[in-house]
Formats: C-alpha cells, sequence, structure tokens
DNA sequence: CCTAGAATTGTAAGCGCTTACAATATGGGT
DNA sequence: ACCCATATTGTAAGCGCTTACAATTCTAGG
C-alpha cells in the first residue's frame, strides 16, 4: 500500500480558484498578491496538508538549496561542535545540510560523490576529505566551496577558514614556562603532512625559542592527534627514562593519550607533569585532571564558513582565508588550581 | 560569475551518438544495452563530466531517495553512535540522509517541517521529536516512519526500534548486589513521562524485590538524563545526611553528575560507593573511574531502523516492535577492579 | 465617463530526467 | 529467401514547480 497519490499545488490552485502561479506567488512571497487572494490560498494549503515537493521546485528554479557538509566522519569528538553550528546555521539561513562522510583515504572514486556537483549548491569541505583532482575539477568550474581548517593547494583560490594554530600553540606553551616554571616541555606532533599539526608544533618551538630554552629533539614525538599514538609515545619516553615535566599535545585526544600513559607510570599530573591539549574538544573537561587547552572554536568556524559559502552561492567575493582566533582555556592539567 | 551552464543528459546522448533513453539505462543499469553502445555512453558521460542532477531524476521518479533523521540535537554525546551508523547503513543502501535538528519542546510549526512528507521516502524519528498530531498525519497518508527508542502512541501503530531497558537495568542493579554486596542502593531515575526512563526504574526495582531489598523513597532522586541536575540530587543526598552504598544512574550523563558530587565531598568511589549508568556513551570510558555501564546499542538500532524503514518504503510489511538486546559493560565504577 | 498606466492574476514554457510505448534490428526456423 | 519472436534503441509524455510574458482588472487624471 502505497502513500496516497500527493497533493500537489494544481490541487490547492483549484481548491482556491486561482492559478497555481498565484499559488506560488503567495506561498514564496516571490510577487505581492492582495491580501484576500492570499488568504484564500494559504487556507487552501493548509487544509490539504499542502507541503511543495522539494524536487520540483528545485528543478525549476536551478538551484537545490541544499549545502553539503565533506568529513571524514562524525564520531570523532572533535567535530561535534563543527556540525552542530553548521547544522544550525544552515537552518537559520534557509538551507537544507546535506553530510556526507567520506572516510579519509579511500581514493579515487571519483564519480562516487553525488555530493559533488549538481546536488549542492555549495560546498564545506573539511580538510582532506575531498582528493585535490576533485578539488579541481570543482574550481575548474567555479563551484562554490569553503575549506575547513584547511588552505587550497597554492594553485588553487578556494576560501578557507582556519584557525590561529600557531599563536594559540605558543601561548599555552608560554603559560607552561612562565606560570609555571617548567623548562622540559615534550611535545607530541599532529600526523605529518597536516596542516594544523604543522603549525602547532611552530608555535611550541616559538614559545621555546622566545625563553631561550633549547629545543630537545628526543622530546618530540608522534601524538598523531589520537589517544593510542599518543599513549605508545610517552610511555616509551619514561621506560626511556627521559626526563620531562611538561607535556604539550598536539590536540585534546594525544592529552588524553598522554595523560592515561602517565597514569599508568604513576607519575601524577599536574604536579609532576603538566599537560596540556588543544582544541577544547567536548571531552577536555571530563579528562582528570581537566585539560587546559587552546579552544578552537569549531562552532565559529561553522558559522563563519556558512557565510562565506553563501556569499559564493551570491556570486559575491568571499574572504579567501578567514583565520580565527584562539584562546587559552586554562584548567588544572597544567598546575593552576 | 555563475557556475556554468551545467551539461545534461542530452549533451551526453548526443556526444555519444544516441537518446537519452539509452543513456539513463546504461547509467543506471535499468535494462540492458548491447555493450559497444554503453562504452560508448560511459566514455562521454565520463568525459564531460556528466554528473546527473538529483532534481530532476527525484521528480521524474516521484521518489526522493533521501531518508530523513529526525532528532532533538546532535550534540549530545548520546546520538553519536546512533548517528554513525544511520549515516553508514543510509549510504551503504544508496539513500541520502537528512538530518533535521528539531529541537525538543518547540511545539506547533506545524508547517515548518520540509522534511516532513514530500522530501524524504521515509523518516527516522527520535523520542518526541515530532508532535503527535504530525505523527497522526503522516501516519493517515502511510507515509514510511519509524520511531527510535520510543514506542507510539497507543493507537498508532508505527514500527519502533527500543532496547531492553528494563532487563539491562535490572542486571547491572543485580551486579551490585551479587557481585558488590551493595544493599543501600540509590537510583537517579529520568524524565518523567520518558518510556526509557520508567522501564529502567522498573528494571531497578525489580533487582531489588528478587534479593528482598525494600525500596527506599528517599533514595530515588531526580536524574533528569543529565550531569547538573544529578549532581545537585546527590549533593543534597549527601548535605541531607543519607546513607547509601552504590547509586544507579538512569544514564550515564546523570552517572557523570553523580560521580562529580561524589568526588566534591570527597567521597571515593567505587570504595565508599559504587556508580553505574546506562547507555554506553563514548564519554562513559573516560569518567574517572571508568564507568560500569549497560551498552544500550546505539548502533544496532540505527541499522535496525534504516532496515525497517526501507522495508517499509519498498510497501512490505515491518516489524512492529524491534528490541534490542543490551549488555552489561563492566569497568571500574562499581567496584569491579 | 473614458483611458493610460499600475496592479494583479493567468498562461504556458520549460527545468533534466525516467519510462511506457513504438520502432527498428537481429536471428532462427522453414 | 521470408516471417515472426526477441533484443535493442528511440520517441515523447510527463513528474510538480517557477517565472517570463500576456491578459485582465483597477486606479486616477482628464
Amino acid at each position: 500500500m502505497r502513500t496516497k497519490p500527493s497533493i500537489t499545488i494544481d490541487d490547492v490552485a483549484a481548491a482556491a480558484g486561482v492559478s497555481t502561479a498565484t499559488v506560488s506567488r503567495v506561498l514564496n512571497k516571490s510577487l505581492p498578491v492582495v491580501e484576500s487572494t492570499a488568504a484564500r490560498v494559504r487556507a487552501a494549503a493548509d487544509q490539504l496538508g499542502y507541503v511543495p515537493k522539494a524536487a520540483a521546485r528545485h528543478l525549476a528554479q536551478g538551484a537545490t538549496n541544499t549545502l553539503g557538509l565533506l568529513l571524514p566522519g562524525v564520531s570523532d569528538d572533535f567535530f561535534r561542535p563543527l556540525v552542530s553550528s553548521i547544522t544550525e546555521r544552515a537552518a537559520e539561513t534557509g538551507y537544507t545540510l546535506l553530510i556526507a562522510i567520506r572516510p579519509t583515504g579511500r581514493a579515487g572514486q571519483a564519480h562516487q560523490l553525488p555530493l559533488g556537483k549538481q546536488n549542492t549548491d555549495g560546498l564545506l569541505i573539511f580538510d582532506q576529505s575531498l582528493y585535490d583532482g576533485e578539488l579541481q575539477r570543482l574550481h575548474a568550474i567555479h563551484f562554490p566551496m569553503v575549506l575547513l581548517y584547511h588552505s587550497p593547494p597554492v594553485d588553487l583560490t578556494v576560501p578557507c577558514v582556519r584557525i590561529e594554530n600557531r599563536e594559540g600553540m605558543r601561548a599555552i606553551t608560554e603559560h607552561l614556562i612562565t606560570d609555571h616554571g617548567r623548562r622540559r616541555i615534550a611535545f607530541l606532533c599532529g600526523p605529518a603532512g597536516n596542516e594544523d599539526a604543522q603549525q602547532r608544533e611552530e608555535g611550541y618551538r616559538a614559545a621555546l625559542a622566545a625563553h631561550g630554552i633549547p629545543l630537545d629533539p628526543a622530546l618530540v614525538g608522534a601524538g598523531e592527534f589520537q589517544e593510542a599514538p599518543a599513549r605508545a609515545t610517552v610511555a616509551h619516553w619514561i621506560a626511556e627514562g627521559c626526563s620531562f615535566d611538561a607535556i604539550v599535545a598536539g590536540d585534546d585526544g594525544s592529552a588524553a593519550g598522554a595523560l592515561e600513559a602517565l597514569r599508568q607510570a604513576g607519575r601524577c599530573v599536574p604536579h609532576d607533569v603538566s599537560v596540556v591539549g588543544f582544541d577544547d574538544a567536548p571531552r577536555a573537561c571530563y579528562l582528570s585532571p581537566r585539560l587546559t587547552t587552546v579552544r578552537a572554536p569549531g562552532d565559529a568556524v561553522g558559522r563563519a564558513a556558512i557565510d562565506q559559502l553563501l556569499r559564493l552561492i551570491a556570486g559575491q567575493a568571499a574572504e579567501l582565508c578567514t583565520l580565527l582566533p584562539t584562546d587559552l582555556v586554562i584548567r588544572h592539567s597544567c598546575g593552576c588550581p
């Protein structure tokens, strides 16, 4: 038993005794219609429970009123604020949001991306969810796109929204040095080739340099922005007898790993060693001790990105690179009370 | 500068020297086409970078190939496994997923739900995201829907996917009694009127009864499935001098609140008091001590729900109520090593 | 009371795709 | 060599909506 043949704009027009054009105009407020007629149309639509069919409207308008969001996954804690804010902002601006999960690494698959071109009016692309070839194709046809937390390849001018990684990391590292007197500060890097990771490392180095602390390469290890690798690295440092009095993790996930390794080794945080992260992911304040970190404003990134994307869709020029400031979030894992 | 006039099926047909019907058949494999022709068509499509326009296809087919998911929010930890599994399963089955966030409580707003009817082929509805009036309207026109974690109003036969709340809570409470010798077991209820909440409380009571432990009404307080209220309730118990040696929380969020209140009061978990939760939300294993809880298989719920929904869409009958089993997840907060 | 011009509404041509139906090509049997 | 069943491809009619353009109704000045 299928859904009843659904009621269309013609039904409404007939019921209200007007033409379909008028119904369309009333419902979309696209042209003024005398109030008495309009009321009649609205009543009819209401009475019949009319809901315009999106597909037909999109086809007629040549626009889908839909924004695509490309992510490597939704399950990571990091994405929550980002996705929430994008969802909200899209709703506010009257757009529908399509979220496509594109597991990182599955290269090729060119045409398996229906979001790709004609099915959304614009794309928000997180990091490397979209391979450069596709990016280029889309860019070539001037398809509206905004990159999140990621710069475009050098030769492509695609607007992006990023955060102040370098400054954030510099500030938090400095906090460890000046406010907690740490000198042997280890660093857990993010994945090689990741832009955020690199900038964060620069910030760490800059802070060290500014205070005349030499960089000890033995204290820089892989964190991969993930818990397990970070835990392994820290456990290894401990086993080797490395001495350090603080760990700056590339992100909160690896900070969690560091915390875990330290706990297993019986080191006390923050007494024996300070630990700080980056992102202020939701879990940061569930860790124990509560993690001092850098707030990477995922929500602001989402909003800014949508706003830029809408400009692009409207045919206006967008900010080529929006750089959002980060804040220090002082909790307890650094040693502050 | 707008996107170039996009290329259509006609362009492909012309390039391949066939009719649009043939192109459609090749691309959708809807009818066999001689391999040599098919190859020509594919080559042309590829060469031109043709991407079918979803709106046109949907309009022609009378189906949107889209599933709607109605949620009160995405930011809650609880939704992560659910959303991931639904996202995945939808992709696997070739459907596009539209996630609509419908903040609980905003009643009325009848027609502001474009997902509602014509714009998806079916709806997955979480809890009370959809008000009964709308539910009835949709049900009346046989619109395919599946309810998540929620039974339909008595008079509506809408399939639902639920979990074994009662049995799960009974089992975990019993674990506290038989394996840890707890007798003064407090309970943090969920919101009044919430079906899950009620069944969980039943499970708690059943376990107590089965072991001849009288229910002390003073030990049953509001948890609201949220951290703050739960914390307040437990803090209040402590201030009042209530004695208890375990807390069964209605969900993991309220368990987190309980843990927090206990920590502030200097009570040691699990030594002085055992704490257990329900859901096995992602954060459960970040709490300290790691939370013993009941795994409510969000991923399985998602998959089951999509499968039922697809049956409905295909015009087949669906299971009226799918009841998924829960498992005990033993970690440390109960007292197990 | 008539008429130009504004205000309102109607007519109908698509938007790009699928698919029922029609046309043509293919091949085996006699 | 001819006919018919079958395999392949083409033709064209929508799907439900928007919107340019045409038709109609109204207003106010003359």
